[in-house]
DNA sequence: CGTCACCTTCCTAACGGTCGTTAGTTAACA
DNA sequence: TGTTAACTAACGACCGTTAGGAAGGTGACG
């Protein structure tokens, strides 16, 4: 019980600090042990970090593929738009897409090969889903310019990434000032 | 001349490690000289971080201003592509982009204030210049879908952060992979 | 021209504090 | 009885920082 709070405590601290910048001390003093009673749950702070990494990426995975079958019944546009809601309703609810995005971008230098190793099947996974979805609804709705699903699977993801990470840092107004701007360009050049 | 050696170091290690990642005795060591010794130069670690990014933002505020005037008698589209091309030249060259990405996205929590106060203008002038750009030139171009150029800036720097990010993380082949699929697209959506 | 004071820039030594980590112990529980 | 999860105490390493002094250059003044 503890050791699951405590995974979501110092996930959390990493995604607002980093990794060099998240102490033990303070990990364990937000959960109400002391310090040295980390070490009888995780090895060091690397295990905590990698395990954290690995349940946000485990979960995340999961939600995702939850939402793409939860949209099943809807029209493309409406899958693609609402993929932003969720991401921001998800983002509020907690902090592992922002833990996610952090160490994608900056990961600790003395952990790159690991969290590299860890992210890259993510985000493969991410646009394997897109893909097929697009290839998926596009042999109904007829609706999309190209038939290159990949490459328009990688450009919406470019396009949710600088909106996201707009998020993560700006907040939610940026946020949406972003989507807003973004969208409509962006479907009307994905469409016939 | 130290000092400027310094500053450029201190750059390239904020970086790479961020502010807390980054030490100053390895910074120290990295110009050839003595931790204290920094302290000949500057008053500690948070006016050395400061200094290197008003450094940082006013060399590449300029830079940027340049790039923009350089192109003038280019049409909108090869200004508008070739930016990425500058981008990737300017950040092969030094760490200041990538500097500026790193702490606009994840700033030190005891110096967040500080940041956001330099880091904002920077953005805000880019879109100023971005949107000034799209004005102008559909003025003889006449090319562009809508006249809301702000939007259409916004949206441009959404796209091209999303990209750059890409590169700062996984290198120019991924860079080049983004945006490759999302110019297309892009482009495709901003004119008639 | 010589010299004296001053400032800059570097140094060594060391400070207090925090870091992650380990050893050893205790209480609770299966 | 053995295991688990917590504790206290303390370790060595590194952190940013300060004190104090040495070397070198600069400029003023007799």
């Amino acid at each position: 019980m503890k050791a699951s709070l405590l995974l979501q405590t110092a996930l959390r601290h990493f995604a607002q600090h980093g990794y060099e910048g998240a102490s033990l001390q303070e990990i364990a003093q937000d959960v109400g042990i002391k310090k040295p009673s980390i070490y009888a749950h995780y090895r060091g702070k690397d295990d905590l970090f990698l395990t954290a990494m690995r349940y946000a990426l485990d979960t995340q995975k999961t939600h995702l593929a939850t939402y793409f079958i939860s949209t099943r019944h809807l029209s493309l546009e409406q899958s693609l738009k609402g993929f932003f809601d969720w991401f921001l309703e998800e983002s509020t609810q907690n902090d592992q897409l922002k833990f996610i995005l952090r160490i994608a971008y900056f990961p600790p230098v003395k952990l790159e090969r690991e969290v590299t190793d860890l992210i890259n099947p993510f985000f493969d996974t991410m646009q394997r889903h897109l893909t097929r979805l697009l290839r998926e609804r596009n042999r109904t709705e007829q609706i999309l310019y190209s038939d290159d699903y990949a490459s328009a699977a990688l450009a919406y993801l470019t396009v949710t990434e600088g909106t996201m990470t707009e998020f993560v840092f700006n907040g939610v107004a940026a946020y949406e000032r972003r989507f807003t701007a973004v969208w409509p360009i962006f479907w009307r050049g994905l469409v016939r």
